[in-house]
DNA sequence: CCGTCGATTGAGACATCATTCAATTGTCTT
DNA sequence: AAGACAATTGAATGATGTCTCAATCGACGG
């Protein structure tokens, strides 16, 4: 059976193309698909991973501060860095690690992390994408896609 | 009264330099304080609701399919999209309206979205961020679906 | 070795979130 | 004007996530 959506959309492009015929409703079905599955399903997961681990205040907080450091840092100054629990720092650390964004080292009794290529090339867009005073307008900048 | 972090942090430093005096504590925890505060804390507000924003399925998929579009998509072609009732999709348009990732547009009693510049960038910057492992052809990627 | 200290782990408490259902708004059609 | 339909909103609920506390692991010094 034909599900509502599809219905819905068979009206849509009834009303965009003056006309529809079943056909078009099917290609543009294809067309949205291959947008939805423009990449493989396990590097989106890869990803949420990756925002999942960067969406949380004292992680974001601890991978900015490694990045602006530019080079490693103990958990005992991290620890200056963030006020939370030493525990919930080492947890932090730990799904941060897991996504990739920073790495650990062991040093004697002391752990230093340093952040990943990942973590400053993801920073840094965000800074420009988000500092710049004002949300897109809509016309003016042009991000070419290629 | 100082810290246990600060106790050790001093400790540390001692460690570091071989020896370690208070004026050395201080002026690391500066610098520290330094990296915490580079940029503006309503910044790091902005940058943490694009990133929950982003930290979804439902809502990075429909993101990345308003990007690889190009152009403005009908709410009824973004329910082909994902896999949710079309509430949730409301729901999941307005939370990525809010932070500046798409734009609304009302047309008769159809409603059409599309991708800002921002969430062009942060998409784009996600996607060579991620795709890591040994990626030689930075062109269109064709990620073969298994 | 034993005790101390840095750091991590696990469990539980508490908050936040994502989705669905039901009701609503606004637009178009008849 | 009334009904149909696209889309949004609010409330409720089940699921996730985040933090702290307590216990543990490993490395170092006496």
């Amino acid at each position: 059976m034909m599900s509502q959506s599809t219905e819905r959309l068979r009206r849509y492009l009834d009303d965009e193309l003056g006309e529809c015929r079943s056909e078009d409703v099917d290609r543009r079905l294809d067309e949205l698909g291959a947008l939805e599955t423009a990449l493989g399903s396990d590097r989106v997961g890869t990803e949420l991973d990756v925002l999942s681990a960067l969406a949380n205040e004292t992680r974001l907080t601890l991978v900015r501060a490694l990045v602006a450091a530019g080079e490693e840092l103990c958990v005992c100054e991290l620890d200056a860095i963030v006020d939370v629990s030493e525990s919930a720092i080492s947890h932090a650390l730990s799904t941060l690690s897991e996504a990739g964004l920073v790495e650990g080292r062991k040093d004697g009794r002391w752990k230093k992390y340093r952040a990943t290529n990942r973590a400053v090339a993801l920073v840094t867009v965000l800074d420009g994408s988000i500092g710049e005073s004002g949300v897109a307008h809509t016309g003016t900048a042009r991000p070419d896609d290629e």
